[in-house]
RNA sequence: GGCGGUGUAGCUCAGCUGGUUAGAGCGGAGGAUUCAUAAACCUCAGGUCGAUGGUUCGAGUCCAUCCACCGCUACCA
């Protein structure tokens, strides 16, 4: 029974279009899933769109539809994105769907009941455009105008459902005492500790007069299920089914650091909660909550009234100039998947793409390639005589693997593909010194020079084993052209990889195009 | 206001529990080579390690204070 890996990307407002930040998360999960498969596990990706926002409805009405027609239009657009950025998701959940609202339904229904949620009384200022209210100091910071579009806050007072999110502080705490990593990066759990040491108060979860637009509360059909509420139940709702309730619980959320309140704290008392029900006794917390920071966009801050979002026409751009795999090269070597922000600059795309992939990456495979075609006559030869150096190469190829992998663990892909990077550097240097260029010339190096292309051909083996998961499609086409085999499901091939000398003699090497063509920059 | 973080060569950053002349990559300069994508290789950076004051035989590396910026959060108006 291969060990089950379940990470999920927050499913992604439907009122918002595809952008580098919902780009960034989902290539984030889809990389940490193509390693755990390659990890041999049984991987379910999750993503999806968040449909039951007030907001949706009105946007549907200012564009001539039922808000149905409009989520389905715009849903479509977050599909096709990941579609044609090759993501390997599993499932694509929309909260519109039936089998995620009779599950919500049924967990509300047993909050109710066992006293978790209540009906109370809520007043406070309300920004419609948000759907969310703020807290009278809040509120008067603000002028009584949202923070966000300036519309002026409405003063509300009304019965609502509350979670009892007051009663989990000492299991969270505890929680996250006994689970160092629950959450990374660690400077994000500092601040989750000490907000939830502030003292909780208990969330109201459900709002009225939402026109029929999303889940009513059970038993009290004036009430509908607050929409970030009915949103979080979503990672839980699609694995709630016989076949898949063994992904439960989740391995990973995955997510920005503006939701991490909801994902740290609300969301897993919520899960405590549910726990506790006669029924839901296999609920159990996720085992991770990881919380990226922000892109910004060429040294500014990402904004509309900017409008300088890295939107999906842009990114389209770098797709065709450079590659899907540049990109979610880029994205994993210099994302913001740490406690800061990363600057997508056009600069530093260029740079790393030049120097790492073109110049070290790429280069490597075509120079073994052609050493192997003008010396062995394209064909991969067997070993020959021993070169000392050889040694030197192992270790180095076998210590950049020791950093890849616990890097891959924690996700901390920036150094993960550095250290995959420094397997073909290694290679480089391993050619400088051993030259076989220079010993080809002579008879009697033939079979140092067998050796060594055989050492090279190794390196780029584990190489671009390693960088398989960033770069699934050229890590491919390095494996069809060396004639190396494919990992198979259900073993662990990223451990399988790292031992030597696991090619065979005899078979065809074809050089190819450029794998990452040299970008030179309109002059 | 509180808590936490950051501030190291032109740029982007490494520097774990304090210890020989403070590092890497990029950019820039020179050189060498030809197997490779006009690329890969070698050499070259004398930088108050934000500021000041301490602890110590010895501090980017610990303590205090201050400055700048960032994050979470509170409060006042």
């Amino acid at each position: 029974m291969p060990e089950r890996f379940y990470v999920t990307t927050p499913i992604y407002y439907v009122n918002d279009r595809p952008h580098i930040g919902h780009v960034y998360t989902t290539t984030v999960a889809d990389i940490v899933a193509r390693y755990e498969r390659l990890r041999g596990k049984e991987v379910f990706f999750l993503t999806g769109t968040d449909e039951h926002a007030a907001k949706v409805v009105d946007s549907a009405e200012a564009h001539d539809m039922t808000a149905q027609e409009w989520a389905d239009r715009n849903a479509a657009q977050f599909q096709k994105a990941f579609e044609d950025l090759g993501m390997s998701h599993d499932d694509f959940i929309r909260t519109t769907e039936d089998r995620h609202k009779t599950r919500v339904l049924r967990y509300v229904q047993a909050m109710m009941e066992s006293g978790d949620v209540y009906l109370g009384e809520y007043e406070g200022w309300y920004d419609a455009g948000q759907e969310e209210y703020l807290p009278e100091n809040k509120a008067r910071e603000f002028e009584f105008k949202s923070p966000i579009n300036g519309k002026p806050l409405v003063k509300k007072s009304e019965k609502n459902y509350f979670f009892r999110l007051s009663g989990y502080s000492d299991g969270l705490l505890a929680h996250l005492d006994e689970h160092p990593d629950f959450l990374i990066p660690p400077a994000r759990k500092n601040e989750l500790i000490g907000r939830i040491e502030e003292g909780l108060n208990d969330v109201p979860i459900s709002r009225t007069g939402a026109d029929g637009w999303g889940i009513p509360m059970p038993g009290d059909e004036t009430h509908t299920i607050y929409v970030w509420i009915d949103a979080l139940f979503n990672y839980l709702t699609t694995v709630d089914t016989d076949d898949r309730r063994a992904f439960w619980p989740c391995t990973m959320h995955l997510l920005a650091k503006d939701i991490l309140w909801f994902h740290a704290a609300i969301w897993p008392a919520m899960l405590m909660a549910l726990g506790k029900c006669p029924g839901y006794e296999w609920v159990g917390l996720p085992g991770q909550v990881c919380a990226h920071s922000f892109w910004i966009a060429e040294g500014r801050k990402m904004s509309k009234s900017l409008g300088n979002f890295v939107d999906m026409e842009r990114i389209q751009d770098y797709v065709e100039r450079f590659g899907v795999d540049a990109l979610r090269y880029f994205l994993a070597g210099y994302g913001p998947v740490g406690a800061s922000d990363r600057d997508f600059a056009e600069a530093r795309f260029i740079e790393a793409y030049n120097k790492e992939l073109a110049n070290v990456v790429g280069n490597g495979v075509n120079r073994v390639a052609t050493m192997v075609g003008k010396y062995c006559d394209g064909t991969l030869p067997e070993p020959g005589d021993p070169v000392p150096e050889a040694e030197d190469l192992r270790t180095s190829v076998h210590a950049a693997y020791d950093r890849y992998v616990p890097a891959m663990d924690s996700v901390r892909l920036d150094q993960a593909v550095e250290a995959a990077v420094d397997v073909f550097r290694a290679m480089d240097v391993f050619i400088d010194r051993t030259q076989p260029f220079k010993r080809a010339k002579d008879p009697a190096e033939a079979g140092t020079v067998r050796t060594i292309l055989r050492e090279c051909t190794e390196a780029i083996r584990i190489g671009s084993t390693l960088l398989s998961p960033i770069m699934p499609e050229r890590m491919g086409e390095v494996w069809r052209r060396y004639g190396f085999a494919e990992p198979a499901p259900g073993v662990d091939s990223m451990a399988a990889a790292r031992a030597w000398s696991q090619v065979a003699g005899g078979t065809s090497v074809e050089k190819g195009d450029p794998l990452f063509a040299r970008y030179q920059p309109p002059a």
